[in-house]
DNA sequence: GCGACAG
DNA sequence: ATCTTGTCGC
């Protein structure tokens, strides 16, 4: 796919802040999406994955929305510029993300990121990176909490708790499959966050995170030990 | 002031 | 994220 919108790219972590500020003006935090295509992303380190610079592997996966069969699949290699920090993560994965998207034929209806959209520290995580350099709808599905309180979902699939920041609902905490450990929702671009938790739950029809991350992981993991 | 902290 | 052994359960 064709990605043509330049980044503004941070010299030092203060930069990094201003830029992510600045730029969460821009995120569409509404909208509903029938996709018939949705794409995982994921990126693999070798070696020590916090420092500043590793080699790494960035998967683009795309499955049918409806069968979650997969129709293409994507892999960059790069090195990350930035050291891991929280917060500024996106800016250690954006770079090789966006040549694995590069690499697609066609251009996805939704992009499901590993991590963060709105319920982040200045409101602008991965999903939301990413969501407005392609301009396409995003989420995010985390494995960890983050930001945010919350109180513990019900035992059963599709059970949800609102994560709250600040007094404002920044994602949801959301059970894809019975007694299982939940997952954490937030919007990227252009969905709502209902709309973002239905899409998760049927992305995610058997294990604990949606096929879209299960196969980028695996895509990206294998093309880092093959390298 | 001290700890916690997506991947 | 990555480094790793054994172990519980379907």
């Amino acid at each position: 796919m064709e990605i043509t919108v330049p980044h503004p790219w941070p010299g030092t972590p203060a930069e990094a802040e201003a830029i992510q500020n600045e730029l969460r003006g821009r995120v569409e935090a509404s909208g509903s999406v029938a996709p018939r295509t949705v794409a995982g992303l994921d990126v693999s380190y070798a070696g020590d994955g916090g420092g500043a610079r590793t080699r790494v592997a960035a998967a683009a996966v795309v499955l049918d929305a409806a069968t979650l069969d997969v129709v293409e699949e994507s892999v960059a290699v790069g090195m990350s510029d930035f050291p891991y920090v929280p917060g500024l993560f996106a800016f250690r994965e954006l770079p090789t993300l966006v040549e694995a998207l590069r690499g697609l034929s066609a251009t996805p209806g939704l992009l499901v990121c590993d991590g963060y959209g709105l319920a982040h520290p200045r409101r602008f995580g991965l999903a939301c990176h990413v969501g407005i350099i392609t301009g396409l709808p995003t989420i995010g599905i985390a494995k960890t909490a983050f930001v945010g309180a919350h109180e513990p979902p019900g035992p059963a699939r599709g059970d949800q708790a609102p994560l709250l920041l600040d007094g404002v609902e920044v994602g949801r905490v959301l059970r894809t499959q019975d007694g299982v450990k939940p997952v954490f929702v937030s919007v990227g671009h252009r969905v709502g966050l209902d709309e973002a938790c239905r899409l998760a739950l049927a992305l995610a029809p058997r294990y604990r995170l949606p096929e879209t991350t299960r196969r980028a992981d695996r895509l990206s993991r294998d093309r880092l030990a093959a390298a």
